[in-house]
DNA sequence: TCGATATTTTGATGGTTGGCTAACTATCTA
DNA sequence: TAGATAGTTAGCCAACCATCAAAATATCGA
């Protein structure tokens, strides 16, 4: 079951098209803050909240910093979502 | 697309819980009230934040008001998420 | 109409969040 | 080693959020 985390991490907008954003491809944090009317600290926090919830993975390249979205988390979420709320996608037993 | 109330709504476990039990059946507030360490006007509180993000309806039966998932925007969320952090699904199996 | 029951609204309070600037850390290049 | 570049951390503050108690609203039954 995803943690309180992950839905905090989602519930704010900016933090949702940055998973977006790196669901087309991996970006280095400055790419991604260069696509938001934010300052990099604001940017670099949302990154910190996102790699909290487990929802992004970072690794250092030089001087970058290359965020990649934790597909696993975030589709995990979702499969559990349809569980939770009941969704008889296929049905499959719960109980 | 679902707005940010949809978001901001499911972020907290309270709210989730009182979905997910009434995704197995309609309930009054009061019903609902009583599974929850929680006032009720707290309850009440969430109660108002899921119908204003039309994730849940209520009509008055008597003196009670009784609550329902509005499954149609539960799934429609859940299937937008799906597209928008691309998942293919046409694989359908987590497990 | 009165009193009980069910629920919401109001108003206060303490905690959380999202944004900023300034300062700091890490890496590269010369 | 110094200077430039890429990001993060620290500190602050206004706005928002979850909760409660008290008061208000709505309905029912006598």
């Amino acid at each position: 079951m995803p943690n309180n985390e992950v839905f905090k991490a989602l519930s704010d907008p900016t933090r949702r098209e940055i998973l977006r954003l790196l669901g087309l491809s991996e970006m280095s944090a400055g790419q991604l803050a260069e696509k938001f009317d934010m300052t990099k600290p604001s940017m670099s926090h949302h990154f910190a909240v996102l790699r909290e919830a487990d929802l992004i993975t970072s690794r250092r390249e030089g001087q970058q910093i290359i965020y990649s979205l934790n597909t696993t988390v975030v589709q995990d979420m979702v499969a559990w979502m349809m569980d939770y709320f009941r969704f008889d996608r296929g049905k499959k037993n719960k109980s």
